[in-house]
DNA sequence: ACATACGGGACCTCCCGTTGCT
DNA sequence: AGCAACGGGAGGTCCCGTATGT
């Protein structure tokens, strides 16, 4: 009972996975849960214990994940890497390599759902957009502990996960990692830049 | 007489002004043959007549409109402003204030389409891509203008619709129009050194 | 004016073999305006003036013209034949042909239009039963002209019409001719028969 | 319990048998959902529950249905009659009697699908042909019963449900049992000949 | 925790008939 | 004679949420 608080069972775990995936390819509308069952191989019955508000439930924990999972590759990246720049860099490569070895099929979770919705699933679009929040403040400390100071780092950090998202968008629409490559190079240049001033301020 | 060369009957007209007007808001799929025609007052049975082939060729009208009314306005920044920058800052701008007087409810139409198809739509989407393309390159044309080289501009281009795109995106779900200002800020910045370089290199 | 009585313009007329031919492929309901318009190359336009009375009058029409087509060749059949069984067999052989040589595609446009209606076309049914009963008159003055007295004749006529629609409905749905090659053997013994006992009786 | 074998609820039932009814007298395509359910008194939503297949399901469900129906009447016929032909007799007779009571709205179901389907439902086609086929085997086992060799035998049952199916066709477009009462009368005939024959060349 | 079944609604597509304008 | 456009309706499909038994 009381560990049902996390509800982390294997069956609601492989429907978040699915629903994360699914998501990605068809967006939340475009879902069904009867894709969902087939596709993870869940039973039907799960569906309303596992998820008893319904899609809207299973469309923020979906996104949750998809944050969560983001959150720590884009942690990882800033870790391993000896510059903002370089985080940016290795983030977007690895997203065009899944782009392009997954035929441009899969975008962003967090940006599908939340163009797919109405104004009734106001819970469903908080958490996208806390979901988007969460990276930027991973870019932003990240970026602050390069020197950059709080207003500018935050801003820097809007403008790349914008972006990212946007030049996702694009380079799905066109088949081409092209725009997410230029994309990429240009922030680049503007977080480097950024680093350089705060250094010399110093 | 005229106007029937592209064969655009009024009805036709009001259908895909609706049309772009209901994909910013509730996205493909989101929207219905039923809102559709309860908004725009058009009948019911000119649904087949004027888009035989169905709710896609109503989606690429729609986004072709969308992408036109744009590409128009994108232009005309670029004419009167006296830099590239300045005509980004007056994109933006115009962008937000009507993201707030209309209390976040549209966005863009083509994202919202863009985002919201499957495999079996791939017309609907490469003309979602050729629209993303047609500002990218009235963008271009505007940064060449200004000295800087092709391949140069046209990776600023792609960066500035992305980031349009991108920060529209973010502040819908924030329901905020900061993301936007500070990815404007951030591009700006961009161009504008990327002039000021192009014309000392001169 | 005078001669639009009888209405056979060349426009009507390819309406009314291409609906014969849809008929016989896809039934009454099955057949569309839009469809016959395509594989006709018929103007839309000339639908309401050619066929004011709707699909029914299109039915009709498609009937009666398919059963004077038959008619035609059952007479022909007859005239040819040594004997009713001989144009039997022609008859039900070329059928069987026509079968093979469209791949079971096509069938018999007058049962496919008698199925398929409803209680509000009283007027296309009995079109139908007229054209069923012109094929019986037909054979029964055949089999009067072997010396088969009058009832026993229409009797027979009407069997072989039953057991051609029967078999031919039982080939299409096998996808093999051999029901009506076995169909056409039966009758083709009764006839023979009957015609031997009129001829002892005489 | 042990109903649940062969899946079928109370629902399914229900809608099988009201199909079973509305195809005899409206064909396939001629049959809506939304009749379905009125006749039936059975939920919308049922529909794809039970027949997640889609109408087609339905259609084979239905068929089979009708065609052990039929199967089980004509096995009955042949154990209570003293030969062949008077099995032959009291099928029609049965047939007869049911068309003038119910005012010739009804038919045979199996011949209302097989003529009313396209070649996208091949599925339901091959149905409608072993339901034939299942008729032709009980008649022709029973032909064997009586001395008659196989292969003829076969081919005089597939006759006689060709002129079954094809006098059912005939009395119903002209409202009169005639037709397949002459008809019954000429299988008799060739059937007991065929037995006589048989007979005496043992 | 799972499964079968219900229940109503909405979706997109297509159809057929009619109306004014060439 | 021909045609574009209108107009309402119904077709089949599918969806999401819930209720009832394991």
């Amino acid at each position: 009972m009381e560990r049902s608080v996390t509800s982390d069972s294997e069956t609601r775990r492989r429907m978040i996975e699915a629903a994360s995936r699914l998501f990605q390819a068809c967006g939340y509308r475009g879902t069904s849960w009867r894709q969902l069952v087939r596709e993870s191989g869940t039973p039907w019955g799960s569906i309303q214990h596992h998820f008893p508000g319904g899609k809207e439930e299973l469309g923020i924990a979906a996104v949750e994940h998809g944050a969560g999972l983001l959150g720590q590759f884009l942690e990882s990246c800033l870790v391993h890497a000896s510059s903002p720049a370089e985080a940016l860099r290795t983030w977007f490569a690895a997203t065009t390599e899944l782009l392009e070895s997954q035929d441009f099929k899969y975008g962003c979770a967090v940006a599908a759902v939340a163009l797919d919705i109405d104004e009734s699933t106001s819970t469903l679009q908080s958490t996208c957009s806390k979901a988007f929040e969460s990276w930027e403040g991973i870019l932003a400390r990240g970026l602050q502990n390069s020197g950059i100071p709080q207003p500018r780092a935050q801003a820097l950090a809007t403008t790349c996960v914008a972006g990212f998202e946007g030049s996702l968008l694009l380079s799905r629409a066109r088949r081409s990692v092209d725009p997410m490559r230029q994309t990429a190079e240009a922030l680049c240049e503007l977080v480097e830049q950024a680093v350089g001033r705060s250094r010399s301020a110093r």
